[in-house]
DNA sequence: TACACAATAT
DNA sequence: AATATTGTGT
């Protein structure tokens, strides 16, 4: 995967792995995912639960110290092999169900905010409402309150549309 | 630390 | 052009 990592090639990834294994999936933080994971334990997570997927680690080692090097597609990730009780060899993933909700920054894939009429007419409300004086940032952010939009939303359309004059 | 404002980056 | 992000100063 390229980075920044998406939302949306996290969830094929997820996907695959889930069909692959046939098992639970997912997790995150590559420290500590030393002492979860029995690998029966991983039977109980389900797709929906809060999940991702940890990369690097002891899973790579286990699989290349396998004999059968074939080429794995999910040898970056922190998964292992397991084998099953009709003697099939899966891959499955690592998983800690300790670990706390990965938070996701804000990436490149995320869409723009867009300032249609109506949410451009709620700023300038807020600009009448402040004087020109208090009209800043954090203010006008307040008096909108429109819920997802952010202050550096604002920051950035004030600059636009409240530009300073070069003297 | 929080914020505004300016300057860049995408 | 429009929006996001980063840099700088208080």
């Amino acid at each position: 995967m390229h980075k920044p990592v998406s939302t949306a090639e996290l969830k094929n990834i997820w996907q695959f792995i889930y069909r692959y294994s046939g098992k639970a999936i997912m997790n995150d933080h590559t420290e500590n995912f030393s002492e979860d994971v029995g690998g029966s334990s991983c039977g109980s997570s389900t797709p929906g639960d809060p999940h991702f997927i940890a990369v690097s680690g002891a899973a790579t080692q286990l699989w290349e110290g396998n004999s059968n090097a074939v080429e794995d597609p999910l040898k970056m990730y922190n998964t292992r092999c397991v084998q099953h009780a009709d003697g099939m060899q899966i891959r499955e993933a690592i998983v800690n169900n300790n670990a706390p909700l990965p938070v996701v920054p804000r990436t490149g894939n995320n869409p723009k905010l867009v300032w249609t009429t109506q949410l451009h007419n709620k700023f300038l409300c807020a600009l009448d409402i402040l004087g020109l004086e208090k009209a800043q940032p954090k203010k006008i952010h307040e008096v909108m309150n429109v819920a997802g939009l952010t202050r550096a939303n604002v920051v950035s359309h004030l600059q636009v549309m409240c530009p300073y004059t070069i003297v």
